[in-house]
DNA sequence: TATTACATGTAAGAAGTTACATGATTAG
DNA sequence: CTAATCATGTAACTTCTTACATGTAATA
């Protein structure tokens, strides 16, 4: 009778990490951190993707208005539609309290090696929204945490180039350098933001 | 690899740009620049991306095996099953002369605006095969590409940034400020890459 | 009057994730 | 003998992409 075998690879098992806890989407974060700076419609989200920085997100109505059914269904938003204007009805959407709880139990989770490494732009998103949906000391707690995990990642990177490098090819090599460069920004980064914070903090100007 | 946020304006119809010409995955186009440097098993790739830096991509059997499968489907690589070994029998895979036309036209494609926008890291990967896949001339047309675009796309992210400083969090900020700095670590990344390969040109040792 | 912007949706298909399944060989 | 490593796959599910579908209001 075969059992068990439930892994392969053990060492090695990886694969991709679970994105999330409550097993919601990058989009859908996204959609709910900005449905807690106030209530829009499918239509106002999609603009935002389209016409902001932010738009490395989708606007594709495929993917919003589904996301933002699916976070229905789970009752992290509810939505209303509106009866005022002579528009087209708009369905507002806002986040509910579970909502809320999901997303800053995303955004202040301890930073770890894998997120570094794999999702830096998740680490972003989680960031971007922090003033609106946590607090400073959560802001600061997750400068340190990059910071840190940044301070070990890479160096073990700069070995691993220095290791390897005699036998890439030149292309390989700049392009390696390119993601250690790329690290090393966000490194200086991060410590530059945090002394914003503490500037904000101790001395500067309220709010 | 970080990856940025970011664009600018595009009027209504965007969604998501199809991120390839033959259709086939970013993926898809990874497995093909390394089989290119050798025949190499659905495990060896998996095992590349497991513990090297290209670990960006998943090394997921339930990824990797259906993928080689796609392009095989595709006619843009053959596999044979090695015979040799007392281990249990490995598939090796090589690219066809088709599958290698095709990497080539994606990995030497003119960049636009919209690459740097929202596929940095595809850039990247074309890029770190130039050597192995292409030619000098094609890795220096790439990076004089890559430098055209991001000269134009950076002042206008500063401008966007410059314009709506005043009216977002200081989280929100940063974050923004991060971007724009990745894509100015990424432009001098390029001109130091693009000089490395004048260098290797006219003067220095040679290969 | 024609186009653009507002506004919301659905259906089919592609690709990836998680988990299961199997089996051989080698090292401890 | 047991665990780890080598090695290849499949099935169910989720999410996103592409493309279609529909309709109103404002503007050129």
């Amino acid at each position: 009778m075969p059992r068990n075998t439930v892994l392969v690879f053990r060492s090695t098992h990886r694969y991709n990490t679970p994105r999330t806890i409550n097993d919601i989407s990058l989009l859908a974060y996204a959609l709910l951190g900005l449905l807690q700076q106030e209530p829009r419609s499918g239509y106002d989200l999609r603009k935002i993707f389209a016409n902001t920085p932010m738009g490395t997100f989708s606007d594709s109505p495929g993917a919003i208005y589904p996301a933002l059914e699916r976070l229905a269904k789970r009752g992290f938003v509810r939505s209303r539609v509106e009866e005022t204007s002579g528009l087209r009805r708009r369905r507002l959407f806002r986040p509910t309290a579970s909502g809320i709880r999901a997303f800053k139990t995303w955004q202040t989770r301890t930073i770890v090696r894998e997120d570094v490494i794999r999702s830096v732009d998740e680490l972003m998103l989680r960031f971007s929204f922090m003033d609106e949906t946590a607090s400073a000391a959560d802001a600061r707690r997750f400068l340190k945490g990059l910071k840190s995990e940044l301070g070990g990642y890479i160096p073990a990177l700069r070995k691993y180039l220095a290791k390897h490098s005699p036998n890439i090819s030149l292309s390989g090599r700049l392009a390696l350098e390119s993601g250690v460069r790329a690290y090393e920004t966000l490194f200086r980064w991060a410590k530059a933001a945090l002394s914003a914070y503490h500037k904000r903090k101790t001395g500067g100007a309220r709010r």
